[in-house]
DNA sequence: GCCAACGTTGGC
DNA sequence: GCCAACGTTGGC
């Protein structure tokens, strides 16, 4: 089992988006960059455990975790052109861009900061918190993982 | 809204 | 293959 982060907007895509969405599981789709695209296709193993960062907002953050429920298939929202992530150089036949299904587990009581890992020692090693790292989807070590946690409670 | 730190594109 | 121009991300 691995663990990642995976960022989002919550004015596109919250948390409580997800939590509401029927079955609470929804396709991440949307991804347009080839690092994050093929830690999804090539290393998503269902079963794993996401932590959701809320980005670009006013508290910047870890606020849930959500769990893989479907490996990666392709992205239809490349093949619409009406689609906002619509690309045009990404053929059905050849597929481009690919998503996964998450599933909401938690929300946490309160959002862990992205000051709050800054300011934990044992957390500077975090992809996360290197300098100029804006991947949307990111490996988590398990005792990231671990420690983050221990920071909810 | 600003801007640093990227990633991508395309001319050559 | 180089690199300037451009677009995007995301914290602040």
């Amino acid at each position: 089992m691995n663990y990642w982060l995976m960022k989002s907007e919550p004015s596109e895509f919250s948390i409580d988006d997800l939590k509401t969405r029927p079955k609470q599981t929804e396709h991440w789709d949307g991804v347009r960059n080839y690092q994050a695209r093929n830690f999804m296709r090539d290393q998503m193993q269902k079963g794993d455990q996401i932590f959701f960062y809320h980005s670009n907002c006013e508290e910047p953050g870890i606020v849930g975790i959500a769990e893989v429920v479907k490996e990666a298939y392709p992205d239809h929202s490349a093949f619409d052109p009406k689609d906002k992530h619509y690309d045009p150089k990404s053929d059905k036949n050849n597929p481009r861009w690919f998503m996964v299904d998450v599933k909401f587990v938690k929300k946490f009581r309160h959002t862990i900061s992205l000051k709050d890992i800054k300011d934990n020692p044992i957390l500077s090693e975090m992809k996360l918190v290197q300098k100029g790292n804006r991947l949307s989807v990111l490996p988590i070590t398990k005792q990231e993982w671990s420690t983050i946690l221990k920071m909810e409670k």
